[in-house]
DNA sequence: CGTCTCCTTGAAAGCGTTCAATTACAGTGG
DNA sequence: CCACTGTAATTGAACGCTTTCAAGGAGACG
């Protein structure tokens, strides 16, 4: 199932592998827990939650089959709760190098984890309920191939927590979409993309065909001094 | 100085290494630029941006001294910029394996990036201007060691782009700090944090029990700091 | 001294939140 | 089968924060 290089597989096989079955609505682990573990998504979706001192809560990621999570160096700051019925495998942290954990990663889960995080600044970054809510329902659709319907098995508020919006303000904008034609629902969970291009330029991500490449930065950066180092 | 493991050191070796010097304001590289370096910062101060298709600028992080920026998978999707005049050490990415660019990048770089990347999320989770500044401000004293003064070398544009509101917005959130007593300002770029409890408390990390002003917030905090709770 | 860039501030408009009510639906027990 | 219950979703209306539009000020530099 999980797709590792022979030498990342030779490194896995050091650690203690386990499958872990949970349904929907389980904590996996809590946000303060010792983070000894780190998971990789076998079948399902899990979220991960960040709650602030004033209770706020923000969910920085849903985590889909091959995702990984759980990354942490001393005890988890966010905890991670099942979406849906999961299989997870989980993977034990070598042990605490001078730098905390460290070893017994490969670096393509730590890539995984990175790009991971990419995604959740980029969403976070439009600057509309409308542009990030867009730009998540693409993202999803991605994910699961752009294909025909996509599915939303999270609540509106799981949406809201993550792009920093209230659950009504979700609503609001995906019954929005669907007035103007860009979507369509059957049920709250399933969604029908009618016009992704018109989504795409929703979110802000379309070529607005009026500038190329607006980088007026000149590079001068051939010359400045450069010296090689040991 | 560069802090790496002896079998990190190793794999270093294996890699161009060079120093790149540049002056404020130019550019490291160009997002949709090939990817082939990554860059850890000797002394000064980078900023990442994403230009997304609509014109919108996204600052995606401001790098310090040892914060690694620039690993990207095949093109960079941020440009990279200093902000002061900055030095950067460069180390060539590995050749391209099967999965993108994998080989040649310590895990502690990659670590460091996340680490990056998660600081970002958390930033722009948080709900309201005052929420996101205050919360960047104690970053950034923690980052430069809370200390006396802290120096804002971005500008305030630069600021906005990252917690995703506009300049406006920063000016009239900051100058609202300074008639609350919690700051004071000496020059746009120089913040002296007068009630780092109070600034705590704004950015919603405080623990509800040491909340005081719960409700109002009058201005009647130009009394410098003392006995905030009890 | 003029120009430039950056910062600050006022006023009005727009958008997202908050408060509040209604609807839809799954599960449960009568 | 149907009422009852609880959770999730939708929608309306008013408020308030952030943006937008507009103007003015503070330094740096030639």
């Amino acid at each position: 199932m999980i797709t590792l290089s022979t030498r990342e597989c030779s490194e896995a096989r050091r650690l203690q592998r386990h499958l872990v079955t949970l349904t929907k609505g389980h904590t996996v682990y809590h946000q303060g827990d010792s983070a000894d573990c780190w998971y990789e998504v076998v079948s399902g979706i899990v979220r991960t939650c960040h709650i602030q001192g004033d209770g706020h809560r923000q969910l920085t990621g849903f985590h889909y089959t091959n995702d990984v999570f759980g990354l942490d160096s001393n005890t988890y700051r966010e905890s991670a709760e099942a979406v849906t019925d999961v299989i997870l495998q989980r993977f034990a942290n070598g042990e605490l190098g001078a730098a905390g954990r460290s070893n017994g990663v490969p670096d393509r889960v730590l890539e995984k984890a990175l790009e991971s995080a990419r995604r959740s600044i980029f969403l976070l970054g439009h600057r509309t309920a409308a542009n990030r809510m867009a730009a998540f329902l693409i993202a999803v659709a991605e994910r699961s191939g752009i294909s025909a319907g996509v599915k939303l098995p999270m609540t509106r508020s799981d949406i809201a927590d993550h792009l920093n919006l209230t659950l009504h303000t979700v609503s609001r904008t995906i019954s929005e979409f669907v007035r103007r034609g860009l979507i369509s629902l059957d049920g709250p969970q399933n969604v029908r993309i009618l016009h992704l291009e018109g989504l795409r330029a929703t979110a802000g991500e379309a070529e607005p065909e009026s500038f190329v490449h607006a980088a007026p930065v000149p590079s001068s950066w051939d010359d400045p001094c450069e010296s090689s180092a040991a």
